[in-house]
RNA sequence: GGUAGCGUAGCUCAGAUGGUUAGAGCGCGGGACUCAUAAGCCUGAGGUCGGCAGUUCAAUUCUGCCCGCUACCA
């Protein structure tokens, strides 16, 4: 029995409504989980919600409510948006859950009895008015405190540190000799760049007299900790009495992979003696009609309403289809609703009308029996070996534009046959041959569409289930067995007229956009 | 300022561990067809692969510098 295949996305934090980038990760990661559950693998698949930290705090003060009752409405959009979405997670981890803390602090109390978090002093010039600390950066040209800060004063505060530092030679020998460390590879340059500079240790507190809204220090109840401990630990508390550990892919963004993935974390788990993640997946960020997503304009959540309007496998789709993992993309409307039209209704859609229909007439819906197989045929079925080998290998990758680049050529290459076959002329004929050839060709065509479904079921799971169905399929349960060239469907009863991408209107103020 | 990434057809982007006429989709022009969600098919136009220099028999692909955009760090 294989290990379980265990995948995570980060955790959202809750502040905020759930936007595109949201629904990106999860959606990769959704994609890839089913894709391993198909390949007949046990799947743990995790995500969650980091709910603690500053930025909760104040906005539960300025709404005058509890932090908790905050989060927890938080918590109900992001898992409406997962629903949205159609997101096959085992698991939802919010960082106030009991089995949270535990974890946490029992990492805390290890390190702290081994003698790598270590008490420290640290001077810091703090705003009143905007309670935070500042840096150098923040200053002004002339070396002043800009305005916004108002009183800005010299603070002295203890806090607690772990000793990063002395697992630097460590990590790089490990991101060294393991090059799928971290996926896409060019990444990789940008970790081992910053770990060139000595580290800092990790300040990883916060006095109760700044932030009560965290978990405690289990060694002094005067400070909760803050930020990463609290984050990061997510993984391996949700799993921790599971028995899944190590992940086997952490799918992030750009944005967290330096330093807190690829540094912090396999450095929090080696002083710990626990293995690091077998990889961190690692996207880039959708900008939305070339612009940068912004919380303030609202651009990045309204997106998300074209959910409702395409539908969430229409809505996979077009994450999946143009985003290249490890490169940003561009989200725009117009974008979309061309690859809707063009290659889902168009291409994919109506070749599933194509078929359904001439089933339909010439052979009372039941699909016939290949009887004339010759070279067009012969052809199609060598290109569906490469296409599905194509489509395997970007899967494993967890390159999945280049999945559905590969399955594009192949149902173009049915459309084209097609029409090469003219089954409406076959259809005409009373000669045998031509029947033949008739029957082979919808034969031939309806395999096809089978095979494509198959394969394209952990990118768009109802619309596949749909489309098997309408096609006579069985469901698809596991890939075993089910993605080479067969005649399961020969005999199998098709329906009538199957719109699987209806047209849809666009928006009025979008249209002319 | 440092580091990394990006810069390829009108648009959105693939790709090449250096090697015949650089690819796709969309959009645009032309054509034949009609089974189908006015979809599908064929075909054409369109690029000195950001600029300059170097290495090489050969570079768009490697190296250096420069320009532009983005991100991270300081």
């Amino acid at each position: 029995m294989p290990r379980p295949f265990y995948i995570t996305t980060a955790i959202d934090y809750a502040n905020g409504a759930p936007h595109l980038g949201h629904a990106y990760e999860k959606v990769l990661a959704d994609v890839i989980a089913r894709y391993q559950r198909l390949q007949g693998r046990s799947v743990h698949f995790l995500t969650g919600l980091d709910e603690h930290g500053q930025k909760v705090q104040q906005t539960a003060v300025k709404r005058q409510i509890e932090p908790q009752v905050f989060v927890d409405e938080i918590a109900v959009t992001f898992q409406e948006m997962l629903r949205n979405f159609q997101i096959s997670n085992d698991d939802y981890i919010r960082t106030t859950e009991p089995r949270h803390k535990a974890v946490v602090q029992d990492f805390l109390q290890r390190l702290f009895d081994q003698g790598l978090i270590y008490k420290g002093q640290k001077t810091d010039w703090y705003s009143t008015r905007q309670e935070q600390f500042l840096t150098d950066k923040d200053r002004d040209e002339n070396g002043n405190w800009p305005e916004i800060f108002g009183e800005v004063t010299q603070t002295t505060e203890e806090n607690y540190y772990f000793k990063l530092s002395q697992f630097q030679p460590w990590l790089i020998e490990h991101i060294q000799s393991h090059p799928d460390f971290i996926n896409p590879r060019f990444r990789q340059k940008q970790v081992l760049e910053f770990l060139k500079e000595p580290m800092n240790d990790l300040c990883i507190s916060r006095p109760k007299s700044r932030l009560t809204w965290g978990i405690e220090l289990p060694f002094d109840h005067n400070f909760v900790t803050y930020v990463w401990f609290d984050a990061l630990t997510n993984y391996y508390s949700a799993v921790a009495t599971k028995g899944l550990w190590p992940a086997d892919i952490h799918v992030i963004g750009k944005d967290i992979l330096s330093p807190p993935h690829a540094v912090y974390w396999p450095c929090m788990l080696k002083a710990l003696n626990i293995e690091p993640p077998k990889q961190l997946l690692v996207h880039g960020w959708w900008t939305i009609n070339a612009q940068k997503a912004s919380k303030s304009t609202g651009n990045a959540s309204e997106t998300l309403s074209l959910v409702q309007s395409h539908g969430a496998d229409a809505f996979r789709f077009y994450l999946c289809r143009d985003m290249v993992v490890g490169q940003d993309a561009d989200f725009s409307v117009k974008t979309f609703g061309e690859r809707y039209k063009s290659e889902l209704s168009n291409n994919l859609g109506n070749l599933v009308n194509r078929l359904l229909n001439m089933v339909g007439r010439s052979y009372a819906g039941i699909i016939p029996s290949p009887a004339a197989d010759e070279e067009l045929e012969k052809s199609l079925k060598d290109l569906w070996v490469i296409t599905e080998r194509k489509v395997l290998a970007a899967f494993e990758e967890s390159q999945i534009s280049h999945a559905l680049e590969a399955l594009w050529v192949f149902i173009s290459a049915m459309n084209a046959y097609i029409d090469t076959r003219a089954p409406w002329k076959l259809a005409k004929s009373t000669e045998a041959v031509d029947r033949a050839k008739l029957d082979s060709c919808l034969a031939t065509v309806a395999e096809g569409l089978r095979l494509v479904a198959t394969v394209l079921t952990p990118i768009m799971p109802s619309t596949c289930e749909k489309l098997l169905q309408n096609i006579g399929a069985d469901p698809v349960r596991h890939f075993a067995g089910q993605l080479a060239w067969s005649n399961v469907c020969v005999g199998r009863k098709v329906s009538e007229r199957c719109i699987l991408f209806p047209p849809v209107d666009p928006k009025p103020e979008e249209a002319t956009a």
